[in-house]
DNA sequence: CGGCTTTGACCGGCGC
DNA sequence: GCGCCGGTCAAAGCCG
């Protein structure tokens, strides 16, 4: 778990604290873009990548040293990993501002922004479609603060 | 009363 | 230009 990826630029204790909700091998890093372009994978390209690699992911980048740097540049990083509740407590407080039915799933994709103000980052969450028990959530943009329930040990 | 959800409307990009 | 599709807005309602 310490190479979760947005450990260098939002360090949250308590988003590992919620490994509790799922087991560590279900915990599938998806993808990872540095924003040089605007092709991001769509979500059946995202949902193809996990079910073709079967739990390894030897054709998807894994979060090195280099490619954490690139989310600090831009960030948009998708998990997918099993659990019952749709949203688990990352440390940071969410406002919902939408909800669609996307085409080739069953299941609703909800948008969340960051509620803390000046802050841009949005998120959004989904089940997969396939396999019902996986929750698909995806991070864009970078925290300019840090989550509030991030504890200094002096 | 203030902040958050809910929900349909709205909008922009893209393909035909 | 039109319609589909994904993303966002915002009014109304809910809940502390």
């Amino acid at each position: 778990m310490e190479n979760f990826p947005y450990s260098s630029s939002n360090p949250n204790p308590n988003f590992i604290d919620a490994s509790e909700n799922f087991e560590l091998s279900d915990y599938n890093y998806l993808f990872l873009d540095d924003g040089s372009s605007d092709d991001f994978l769509s979500q059946n390209e995202i949902v193809q990548s996990v079910s073709d690699s079967s739990g390894s992911y030897s054709n998807n980048p894994t979060p090195t040293s280099h490619n954490m740097q690139k989310v600090d540049a831009k960030s948009r990083v998708a998990f997918r990993f099993r659990s019952e509740l749709e949203v688990l407590d990352d440390g940071f407080k969410w406002r919902k501002y939408g909800k669609k039915m996307v085409k080739n799933s069953s299941n609703p994709r909800n948008y969340y922004k960051c509620s803390s103000g000046g802050c841009n980052v949005k998120k959004r969450v989904e089940r997969d479609n396939e396999d019902s028990s996986y929750v698909i959530t995806t991070y864009e943009g970078i925290h300019n603060h840090e989550s509030p329930y991030v504890f200094h040990y002096t």
